[in-house]
DNA sequence: ATGTCGTAACGTTTACGA
């Protein structure tokens, strides 16, 4: 089973680039954050001509994830758990069954953070808090699952072109990083480090100052595997190429492949 | 290097979030 994420930076604008992928890449399962679009907002059609399933969890003008799986989704849970207050839409979750077993798929958008210190900095590790919650949760179940998406985490300075640019930044600030090492400390494996070591790995340019065409990137979007999970890794990949097309999202697809 | 996008809004431009 492929699984990949991407942010797509508003569907509005990336309906054209996104199908590109879609079909060169033909992932099983697709996991989107920043939709930028309320669910009827959505165009399902395109996808479900190619073969898709789609479910989304979106809200207005900013955030939404989604998911998009050749085979169906069954029981869609949309929000992360721990807020009931939180109107954010940041977390969907859905099984989908593979050729041997069914895998549990959380996409997942974490919020920037930025500026820190502040209230969104604490709304940012208030949510990680959250998220470890529902990992500890998947871990006690033995659940066969993937954690993927958008972390707006800089794991190790190993993960930027300029590490120290992002010093006092909340995608690198030591809290941020501690957060999601407490995540990974559960049991959880990172499976692209699981399979590429060093330097120049990157899932994000920014549009600003050249960054693509200096190639000044960061790591950020990440696949957190259950050992469950990890058992079953056979290939990862990132698809930097996409970053240099036309109109692109600031981010480009990670993926991973699970013989499930 | 105060550099770019995408979205919403009473919009022909500004605010916000990233």
């Amino acid at each position: 089973m492929k699984i990949a994420t991407f942010n797509i930076n508003g569907i509005k604008a990336r309906q054209a680039a996104l199908l590109d992928w879609l079909e060169a890449a033909a992932p099983d399962v697709a996991l989107l954050q920043e939709i930028k679009s309320v669910d009827g907002n959505f165009p399902t059609e395109p996808f479900e001509a190619r073969g898709y399933h789609v479910a989304t969890h979106g809200q207005k003008g900013f955030n939404g994830v989604a998911i998009l799986s050749k085979r169906p989704l069954e029981d869609v849970s949309r929000g992360l758990p721990g807020d009931e207050a939180d109107e954010q839409a940041r977390w969907i979750e859905a099984t989908v069954a593979g050729e041997s077993r069914r895998v549990r798929l959380c996409g997942l958008y974490l919020p920037n953070g930025n500026p820190a210190p502040g209230p969104k900095y604490d709304y940012k590790l208030a949510w990680m808090a959250r998220l470890k919650a529902r990992a500890e949760a998947l871990l006690a179940d033995e659940a066969l699952a993937v954690m993927a998406g958008d972390y707006n985490v800089i794991p190790q300075d190993e993960d930027a072109a300029r590490p120290a640019a992002w010093r006092a930044d909340a995608l690198a600030l030591p809290d941020s990083r501690r957060a999601f090492r407490s995540v990974l400390n559960l049991g959880f494996t990172d499976a692209f480090r699981a399979r590429v070591q060093g330097p120049g790995h990157y899932t994000f340019w920014d549009y600003q100052a050249g960054a693509w065409d200096r190639d000044d990137g960061i790591r950020i979007d990440h696949a957190l595997l259950t050992p469950q999970a990890a058992d079953l890794l056979t290939g990862v990949g990132i698809d930097r190429d996409v970053r240099g097309r036309e109109k692109p999202s600031d981010h480009v697809p990670l993926w991973i492949e699970l013989d499930a």
